[in-house]
DNA sequence: GTCAAAATAAACCAATTGGTCTAATTTAGT
DNA sequence: ACTAAATTAGACCAATTGGTTTATTTTGAC
């Protein structure tokens, strides 16, 4: 990685967490020169625009997203096992995230929705991602006898990931993760109503 | 209602949809200024500041979504009936909505959150109340012996607001209302399993 | 029809926005 | 050590931000 590359890399992580907690409009390209310590002609010299730091931040949280729901699954060997260890993580939202501010799902979809179309397609790819890593979660269970057969897991990824998208909001709303906790319970609840 | 008071509520209502589509951040007073036809003075005559005016458009935005709630599910004198009410309600989600611009929880939610506290604790009253609605909905159905005594009513309540909230989060950057259906058709699901 | 309340148009404000440019300095790879 | 690439500081830009003020006009209630 050359230098500006390394910059470029630098920028992108400072600048994550500002558009997930404050949002793209709410976030100044003055913030992120406080954030990165860098002279506007450091941040000019490596984007064009605003919106070109934007679109790289929000590559860079997918590409985080994805490897975190990876790193999460893999230590365990089982469907429920992986089932379970994501429930862990999720009752420790938001404290384990790597990149802070909440779920960039929640927040980049809400925002991009009525203003942002390219970073719409973006979130949108980032959503069907994850529901299809759930559903190929529940499906894995089904080949290794762990599951029954007749679940149908795409129906099954798209209550947990709304519930789960649901939870978030309304934790971060309340300040607490009792709902979110009633929500994990719920989805233990139908896997194991679901197990053989 | 006074003139000062009518134009007060005018403002209100023309800025409420622009908020709730582009945000507080993303919305300027340039923008209420166009969509109200007042001079900037109308303006400043009624409200002292932008902040105001967001606050004023939630609460009459969290008053307009009680009213909806209560007229949706009015018709139905049953428990299932209004459940099946809201129901088709969010099937049809957003087209039938009073204020344009999805679910104001989840849009001033996710951006209060990590920047408007005052804003912020609007929000949670207004999910607190519309999930204690959900469960009196179902105890309602109890006391009528439509459903089973031991359902818990605030359990159910969590997992349908947050299964909705996730819905229209997804429905909203996907395009299409397929999730929703699903989600919807796991909540009919889930009511008949509990029904006597 | 009067008269006060309300709204207008427009000037004005300082601060901030995203973005450009330049000349000087620092950095890193050879 | 040299050199080219990268970064700095800061001036500069037009546009926009939220907000104020003033003098004039419109409005509506009595």
């Amino acid at each position: 990685m050359g230098k500006a590359e390394k910059t470029r890399q630098f920028i992108i992580e400072q600048a994550a967490p500002l558009f997930n907690k404050q949002g793209v409009a709410g976030t100044a390209i003055s913030d992120i020169i406080k954030a990165t310590n860098l002279a506007k002609g450091g941040i000019y010299g490596n984007f064009s625009s605003k919106e070109e730091i934007v679109m790289e931040v929000f590559d860079y949280i997918a590409e985080e997203e994805k490897l975190n729901l990876r790193k999460v699954t893999a230590t365990a060997s089982t469907s429920v096992g992986k089932f379970e260890a994501l429930f862990k993580y999720y009752s420790r939202f938001p404290r384990d995230q790597r990149v802070a501010g909440g779920c960039p799902m929640l927040n980049f979809g809400v925002e991009a929705d009525d203003t942002n179309p390219g970073l719409k397609k973006k979130v949108s790819e980032l959503v069907l991602y994850y529901e299809s890593r759930i559903a190929k979660m529940v499906q894995y269970g089904k080949d290794n006898g762990e599951f029954e057969q007749d679940w149908d897991e795409r129906k099954f990824a798209i209550k947990m990931f709304t519930m789960l998208e649901g939870a978030i909001l309304v934790s971060s709303v309340l300040g607490h993760n009792k709902q979110m906790l009633v929500v994990l319970e719920a989805l233990r609840e139908e896997i194991k109503q679901h197990s053989l």
